[in-house]
DNA sequence: GTCTATAAACGGATAGAC
DNA sequence: GTCTATCCGTTTATAGAC
């Protein structure tokens, strides 16, 4: 029952399942309308190439879930007390909540981890541009809740952030990378949310690195200064 | 300098530059011997098959970067004062550090940390055979110097700082999906350590998120007991 | 060890019948 | 909207001359 009966829906979950197992590079058409059962050409007819159908596959999920992610924080800032926990939530939450979705969720999570790591520049461009409101609006919030927080400090934090989130979400492929022994069940989203939402908390509020703050920083954005 | 001169060399050092820009599968061997100017021949006379020559690439690098890592935890345990910045240093330093060699190691850098996401069998199975031995030698250090920390929770937490790592040692590329303004001038290693390794060590000394520790851990480590 | 030439398979995309 | 058949470029890998 995850998977719509018309060719043109068959062949989103197909790709989106195959893209998220084996890479979109890796992942031919072939591959894709021969598990999909359906014929090559209905391909390039309904998306008109692959980089329609990836484009259409990314959107098709990433639009409502960067939706969620601002509706979310919206919600914080009407109900007035915004947190760093709640801002992390707001951001990391939905996308690793999608992943309970036994369906087609789980598997669009890897996918939206992997992308970022995949080559491809219309990817680059496309994701890029697909998360651009999704920045604008949490970047001045961050920084709202950090105010003695430089600048590029945050930024970098924030790097430190997405970085977590992107390797969570490729799901447990490469976390048995170094785990010699892998979880052989693997943990339900909302108790890795509460694992690491601690965890990027506190680096984020983490003291600064003494000297490199103020070399660089001290133009830009106050110092702490208890006085 | 860099390069070396006879074909062997030369088809390492091409194929870790083009594997590193583009991605292991979207590299062909044509690209490479024409990078390199050699014959497409000479890579399965050397290497066997594409397989072998990434695999060639991959442990000419990270056998010397392992046992680097391996040393200055070494070191630091024949000085007696393990601490937790200083952990993560002997784990993040050597590669990171690695990036300022301007020849082939920054580009070895980003390689690797797109291993981690390439879909490829035989590549993860190499991978987590290569760092079988640094895993085992981090581990119990890292739970030697966060002994309150139930081994779940550490474990946890120790992948958190491997997506954190693994993020930026991917480089550039991916930070600026996220970011509208890129940074032009990308940061000297040791300035990326100097703020990395703070927000890793507050994350890793985070409290720990509630319930969940009692619930799951309590009976495979002592929690905080303050009286 | 290095070359040319080619095999054999696979990739995306399309034309045209139905 | 779906199908078959096919074009054409690219891929890895190898055979055999030098």
């Amino acid at each position: 029952m995850a998977e719509a009966s018309d060719t043109k829906d068959r062949i989103l979950d197909t790709a989106e399942h195959l893209f998220a197992e084996r890479g979109l590079g890796q992942t031919s058409l072939r591959q894709i309308t021969s598990h999909a059962e359906v014929n090559l050409a209905a391909v390039n007819y309904h998306f008109g190439s692959k980089e329609g159908l990836i484009k259409a596959v990314l959107a098709r999920r990433l639009e409502p879930l960067n939706r969620e992610r601002i509706r979310r924080l919206d919600r914080l800032e009407r109900q007035g007390h915004v947190t760093l926990e709640g801002l992390i939530e707001a951001f990391i939450g939905p996308p690793l909540e999608l992943s309970r979705d036994g369906g087609g969720g789980s598997r669009f999570v890897r996918l939206m981890g992997r992308t970022y790591t995949e080559h491809a520049s219309f990817l680059h461009e496309h994701m890029r541009h697909a998360n651009e409101a999704l920045v604008n609006r949490f970047k001045p919030a961050f920084r709202a809740v950090l105010p003695e927080l430089p600048k590029t400090e945050l930024y970098w934090r924030l790097h430190f952030l997405v970085g977590v989130m992107s390797y969570v979400m490729a799901g447990n492929d490469m976390m048995q990378l170094l785990a010699a022994s892998r979880n052989s069940e693997q943990e339900e989203p909302r108790e890795i949310i509460r694992r690491v939402v601690p965890f990027l908390a506190a680096g984020l509020r983490a003291p600064l690195p003494e000297e490199l703050a103020q070399a660089r920083d001290v133009l830009e954005a106050s110092p702490r200064d208890p006085a």
